[in-house]
DNA sequence: CATGAATGAGTGTTCATTCAT
DNA sequence: CATGAATGAACACTCATTCAT
């Protein structure tokens, strides 16, 4: 990734070329914003010490503010840096997917709970809603960056199932919370009640996404005889 | 010294009668408990300051600390006037409920969000979830008092469904998240992405409410032939 | 002690009026200075709360700030109250003794150990070496009133000894030392390090005093080869 | 990783140099030490406020628990720095004197009014005794890096010269005390009692010390006719 | 006289941020 | 570029003192 020092022209880079400076914000940031994720994710953002950001990076403090203005902004980077660009090729295997639409949606949450949920990245949306309301700007970025494609991608699933009579006509706006509310709590579950001690019910995810599967498609069945979602969906 | 003491109105005025204390720590703490309420769900446990609870409630820091032996005091404190307190009404009314097991569930949701989800309260499951890391104190406090009883609640009222054939025999575990998931989600979404301007689809709460209701009568109905939840219950 | 409160001029006694504040000053302060010296000796001045006084005398906090206008005052009360009075009948036995100097030595010592070093008084020169600096107008009591008999009754007997050939000459200010130190260094002992578990050598008080005892007839012993104290007395 | 280490330079300069760490160490924290000192001895340690320390220091607030993580470790370390630390030395000293037992007791002695008692370190035991009870983890600290090694020395002192004949047999657990006690009530006499005006006896502690050494001496001496002392000891 | 609710200044400690080297 | 020593604002909680009743 770097490229390799060569020390002869150390002598001669400005300390403010801002190519230098360019470069290194690819270097060095990276192993600070892991170290960010990790300890954002493991005790939130008020908890996390700039500190320990720091040491677990293997730099001093002094150097964190170097690539980083404040805590905030360095809050803000490790959100950006791991939520973007998983869509495209996401939205492609969606694309290439020629089973049918059910098996296209349990294919969707699998690969939700493997890429998101099952690893580190799933203390993100956690962190969001935690700290969506202080960071506003963040809030509406991630609404831009994360919800909307997210959104975006289950709504071509289910409108494909409808479209091939599998799913009956729903609406789609909210058939898309209803795809998204299980996952997301599931995930902030995780990382927050989940967690701690003594709890009552200790969900193992895996069963909790099937059965939760199973509910969706007995409400999306176009075979089912149920009521639900039975409605004129009310927007396209 | 002021006035001769007159005996008669003792039962009314004396300094140490029981009542006029009960009035005193239901008077003040009012304040103070509602100041916190809205303190809390704004900014959040960790980043309330006790002091401005006290300036909103209009008293002094000292006297907060009057009332409240802590900042966790004051919040298990207004956990329990918002929500716990209201369990033993609730599991009343599920008592005494007549209608149908659809109908009740449909009744628990409403009642929900009436009572919860309609109002500031709503904020505290988002804060727990935001908080619950850092204070695990707190934590233990909201699974014994909120989350346990909460969950009792929702599968009694799945058991007494299966029971009188309405609904089909599922797993009391997972089946009490299908129906909390979706509650739970829209309450933290409510205080974080959704309280930020520019949201691509505006929820509204009524509308999810009932699309997931649906959705879940489907998975649930006894009559549906769907696969959904068919499996056999793991726990009774 | 009180006279018996007449209904009839409670309404003509001035709220100021002196006389009767200083009943008072009899009366409800007793068992206020009664609880004082028994926190103040256990807990020191600064550890010490006000309305823990005010309870343990069984008055309300408001009460005590009635009587004393503040928790300095409250100390010198307390030090003012249990000091003064002994040093007349103490006086008074050593002119009636008749035994040896020697035995009129330990005389003083055994009765100073058990109307002071052995009772709850044995925490006020502890009380006083702690807080003499921050109340010097107290320290200056308490060398008037303390201090000075206390030294001028020891010195007393000393001089009673070599007045009658029982003691070798001494210099007279240093052998007062020589008696109180011994005495007041097992008084704070008692009331600090010694009240704190672990230690080393538990100090038997008796067994304690009994060494110092001979130790300080070894000394002064008019017969003793050594050569301690022999010299001219420097004064007196 | 930034320039090619160079193991040759490592041993003067690396950033973690133990070495540098060392004299930063000792740098700074001498002033806030002898501030500390300082302080503690004029004010106690409950009434030292450790802001006014750093200030005394020239530091801020901040700094001070950089180098020390609470006051509590603050008073440790000044105690560590003032005496205990003194005891090693010290203990060396007596282990080459070579002279008579009494001289060594006397040697002690004066040293000990050198190094402590006429230093601002005699306020130290004054202020433990003061504070013990209020803070039982420095109770504890001290009785076992002073208290300990302290009478440890003398033990060793007495018994070296009961060994060699110089002194008759004694119990030496309370013939410690009696070389302590009145050292240790001449340190808090000059920092209570004795540093407020007024006083009717002024003290001179050079000539208290050689009295008391006197009276020391004619309690062990082995030649003394006296009965002092002169039981079976009760420890070896 | 007596109360006890109310006050608010004061304390030890933390931590994001700065800056001289 | 990197460091880490230094900063100082901030915060929960205490408690002597006041005063309306």
């Amino acid at each position: 990734m770097h490229q390799p020092i060569d020390p002869a022209n150390l002598a001669e880079a400005a300390p403010d070329d801002p190519a230098r400076r360019e470069r290194r914000k690819d270097a060095r940031p990276g192993e600070l914003l892991a170290a960010a994720l990790d300890l954002f994710v493991e005790k939130g953002f008020a908890a996390t010490r700039v500190e320990e950001v720091a040491r677990r990076a293997g730099v001093s403090k002094g150097t964190l503010f170097l690539y980083f203005s404040s805590k905030e902004e360095l809050f803000k980077a490790v959100v950006r840096e791991n939520i973007s660009g998983r869509f495209a090729q996401w939205n492609e295997e969606i694309e290439r997917f020629e089973g049918s639409s059910p098996d296209m949606l349990r294919y969707c949450l699998n690969s939700w709970w493997e890429r998101i949920g099952a690893t580190k990245a799933s203390g993100i949306p956690k962190l969001m809603m935690s700290e969506a309301r202080n960071f506003p700007e963040l809030a509406r970025f991630y609404q831009h960056e994360v919800m909307q494609p997210g959104s975006a991608l289950i709504e071509r699933v289910l409108k494909r199932g409808v479209a091939r009579g599998e799913f009956r006509p729903i609406d789609f706006k909210y058939g898309v919370y209803m795809v998204l509310a299980p996952l997301l709590y599931l995930a902030m579950w995780k990382h927050s009640l989940g967690s701690c001690g003594g709890n009552l019910a200790q969900l193992v995810p895996e069963e909790y996404l099937a059965v939760q599967f199973d509910m969706l498609m007995s409400g999306l069945s176009a075979t089912g005889a149920g009521p639900a979602l039975a409605r004129p969906p009310s927007s396209a």
